[in-house]
DNA sequence: GTCTCTTTACGATACTGTATCGTATCTAAA
DNA sequence: TTTAGATACGATACAGTATCGTAAAGAGAC
C-alpha cells in the first residue's frame, strides 16, 4: 500500500516514497518533545510506522537523523507590512511569540544548546534554519528605517535585534509565560531609543 | 584522615565531610557540562572520588542529586555603583556576560530547558537561584531611578528586564560570542528608550 | 585507662533490569 | 535477482541495589 514511487529506475523493490517524510517528522517532534538524547529511533520508528532498519538505510546515524530533521524545518514567517516601522516590528515579533509558544519551542532551543558541546551541528543548523532568518528579517526591517531616516546615527542595528529576540527568551526563562501586549512594549522602549 | 566531623551525635562512624561537597561539586560541573541526560551516576562517583552507594545513601535519586547540585549555586553579585543608572546597568551586564561565557554557561541553561518537560524541578530551582537574583538585581537599579525621578512615565520595567538580558541570549544562540562593548550599547538604546 | 561490643558509614564489586544504538538475518515485493 | 522492510539480536550504558569486608566512633565492663 501507499506506493507512489518516484524512482522507478533500476531493479528491485523501490523505497516507499512517504516513509522519508514520516520519519524525518516524527523525529523532529521527538526531538523537540524529548530532547536530542532522549529521543530514542526506537521511538522514531513507531511513531512514524516503520522498523529501525529502514531509518538506517536512509541515514547513517542518530546524529545524521537528527540533523536532517533539522533541516527540514524553515521560518516561513508571512512578512507583514503594517506601514509603520513599529508596527511592522511588532508584527514580526508577535509572530516570533507564537513559535516560541508552540509546544516544545523553548525546549528545541533548550536541546541545540545543551548540546553544543556534544553535538554542535544541531546548534549549527538551528542557526542557520531558523535563528537566522529571524534575525534577517529584523534586520530588514531596521535597514529599511535607516535608508528612510528615521533612525540616529551611530546606532547600532545588532543590538536592537538582540534585545528585541532575547526579550523573549528572557521572558520564557524566567516565567515560562509572555503576556499580550509583550511585544508592543519592548518596540515602544526600543524605537524611542534608536528613533530621530 | 580528614574527618572534620561535624554530627558527633550517635554512635558509629561519621560521615566523611567534605564527601558531600566533592559530589555536589562534581555533579554540578556533570550537569553543566554534558547535560541532565548525559550526567551519569557513575561519572560523578568517579569524578568525586566516591563510590555510588556513598551517593545514594545522601540523596535518593539522580533527579535529587541535580537539584541539590543546582541548589548550591548562587550568583554573588558584586553589586557595583557607579554614580549614574546607565553606568550600574552596564556594570551589572558585564557580570552577566562573564557569568555566560564561562565555560558551559549556556550550556546549564540549555539543559534545564531542554527538561522542562521531563524534570521541571531544575528549570524551577533555575529560575530560583540564579534567573531571579540577577533579575532583582537589574530591577533594583530601574526602581532607583524611578524613584529618582529619572524615568518616564508608564515605562514597563519589567520589559526593560527582559529585553537588556535577553539580548545576551539571543546573542550567544546566534553566533556563541559576545562583542566587547555589548554592554554598553544594550544600555546605551535602553536607557534613551525609558529616560526623561 | 584499656578492652571489647555494637553501631554506623565506608569503598569495592557485582548484580538486576531496562533502554539504547546499530546490525545480522530472514521475508516480501518488484 | 535485487532491493526494501521487519523481527530479532549483540553490545553497551545506565539507574539503582545488594553484598562483603573494613574503618571509625560511642558504650559499657573491668
Amino acid at each position: 500500500m501507499a506506493s507512489e514511487k518516484i524512482a522507478g529506475r533500476g531493479p528491485g523493490r523501490p523505497r516507499d516514497g512517504e516513509a522519508e517524510a514520516r520519519i524525518l517528522q516524527a523525529a523532529l517532534r521527538l526531538l523537540a518533545e524529548q530532547g536530542y538524547t532522549r529521543m530514542s529511533l526506537d521511538g522514531v520508528a513507531e511513531e512514524a510506522g516503520v522498523s529501525k532498519p529502514t531509518i538506517y538505510r536512509r541515514w547513517s546515524s542518530k546524529a545524521d537523523l537528527a540533523t536532517a530533521a533539522l533541516r527540514t524545518i524553515q521560518t516561513s514567517e508571512p512578512v507583514v507590512a503594517t506601514g509603520t516601522t513599529a508596527g511592522d516590528l511588532t508584527a514580526a515579533l508577535q509572530n516570533f511569540a507564537r513559535s516560541l509558544l508552540r509546544p516544545n519551542g523553548m525546549s528545541l532551543i533548550g536541546t541545540v544548546l545543551a548540546e553544543e558541546g556534544h553535538t554542535p551541528e544541531l546548534l549549527a543548523l538551528f542557526r542557520e534554519r531558523l535563528v537566522a532568518n529571524r534575525r534577517a528579517q529584523l534586520l530588514g526591517i531596521l535597514r529599511r528605517a535607516q535608508r528612510g531616516g528615521e533612525l540616529r546615527a551611530g546606532v547600532s542595528l545588532d543590538a536592537a535585534v538582540n534585545l528585541l529576540v532575547g526579550a523573549f527568551y528572557a521572558r520564557y526563562l524566567a516565567s515560562s509565560t509572555i503576556p499580550p501586549g509583550f511585544a508592543r512594549e519592548l518596540v515602544e522602549v526600543v524605537w524611542r531609543g534608536m528613533a530621530k
